[in-house]
DNA sequence: CCGTGTGAAGTCCTTCACAGCT
DNA sequence: AGCTGTGAAGGACTTCACACGG
């Protein structure tokens, strides 16, 4: 049973919710669960984390289950979460800082190094040991830094010219907070969180 | 053609999407569009467009397109965003404080009528004119306020516990920050929004 | 003639059910 | 006996293609 080509992009999305919860059993001392435990648990699919996990590779053991260590280690590999990724941020507003912090949590693989703003009062200050750059060198650090993903947290107005520049710069991969609907550079990852979206779609069950 | 029971989840989840654009639109000045339109400046799928507005009745006008404003709208009708929510944050740590002013925009039909942390330099401080309240209080505060859907921006540790503080409240929304998966409850419509996930989802695309 | 609305076809995804391993 | 891995069945969603209205 050899990896597929590609993974489909519901399985994909699901296999860091598996890793969420296997993390979540870790710390609890749990040293192997099964599918269905897992399902309970955490209101999952029994037969659907089989199928996932079953087009990488066949570790899970007949009559006992998974050993949590060894599928929080195959899914890290699995994701590429088995080394660094070295991160930019664009935009420091309250939101980007945040974020900032949310996301280069210690244990976490992804290493911010490099972050941009446009405001007078915001570029030059410092981020833990980096300083804030102006957005316009965007083309010149992103390079020298080798970052390959990126946070966009900045306003709508301003979100397409900061995209093209990162994706002009050799980014790969955006995740744009932006409120906005990007024109996509096709040969760059890009997904989008959209927190109003999100609460729209709330709203339409409290109609009543 | 009436409107059905239930709309499909991927149903639901594209049309704030629509408006989305719909308002791009609209600020562009744009009267008319049709669905290949739409489809092409924001990649999208035509017949897709077609389908989901086909279900809440025929406001499309066939040889035209549809009219942005009408549609603008039906929509907003549909999802309930023609009318004032009223929303509590719990959690004023960046994050929270950050999405606060990120949701709360004064052309959003979501109002913040309650704010909650546990903090001790936080609580009793302002946002607005809105004081912080201990999260203690959130099962009298809830209720007096009448808010109905609520942000929880805490840490992974205390997320549950406030999750059924506010579901216990009566709140009938949560949009959940936490990165932590929830034990939900089935009454309570609640989404999550999991930064650490997304990125994990993108760090897949950077293996190489 | 253009674009919507819509059955039919096609694709993708999930659930079922059980053979086979431990 | 228990649980995984997996073909087969079932369901959900999207695309196709065209009849119909403007």
């Amino acid at each position: 049973m050899s990896e597929p080509a590609e993974i489909s992009p519901l399985t994909l999305s699901r296999l860091p919710l598996y890793l969420r919860c296997l993390r979540q059993l870790q710390e609890k001392g749990t040293t192997h669960v099964s599918s269905s435990q897992l399902a309970q648990q955490f209101e999952l699919s029994a037969s659907l984390i089989r199928k996932d996990l079953a087009q990488f590779g066949e570790f899970g053991i007949r009559g006992t289950g998974y050993r949590v260590d060894e599928l929080v280690d195959r899914l890290n590999g699995l994701l590429g979460l088995d080394r660094i990724h070295k991160m930019a941020v664009v935009g420091m507003g309250s939101l980007g800082s945040a974020l900032a912090r949310y996301l280069s949590v210690n244990d976490r693989p992804f290493k911010i190094v490099a972050a941009f703003d446009v405001d007078g009062g915001r570029v030059g200050s410092k981020l833990g040991h980096l300083i804030v750059h102006h957005s316009r060198e965007i083309p010149e650090v992103i390079p020298e830094t080798g970052a390959r993903i990126a946070v966009l947290a900045v306003p709508a107005s301003a979100a397409q010219k900061c995209y093209e520049d990162l994706t002009d710069s050799g980014i790969e991969a955006v995740l744009n907070f932006a409120p906005i609907r990007l024109k996509r550079n096709p040969a760059v990852r890009t997904k989008s969180v959209d927190f109003q979206i999100y609460l729209e779609e709330l709203a339409y069950f409290l109609r009543s």
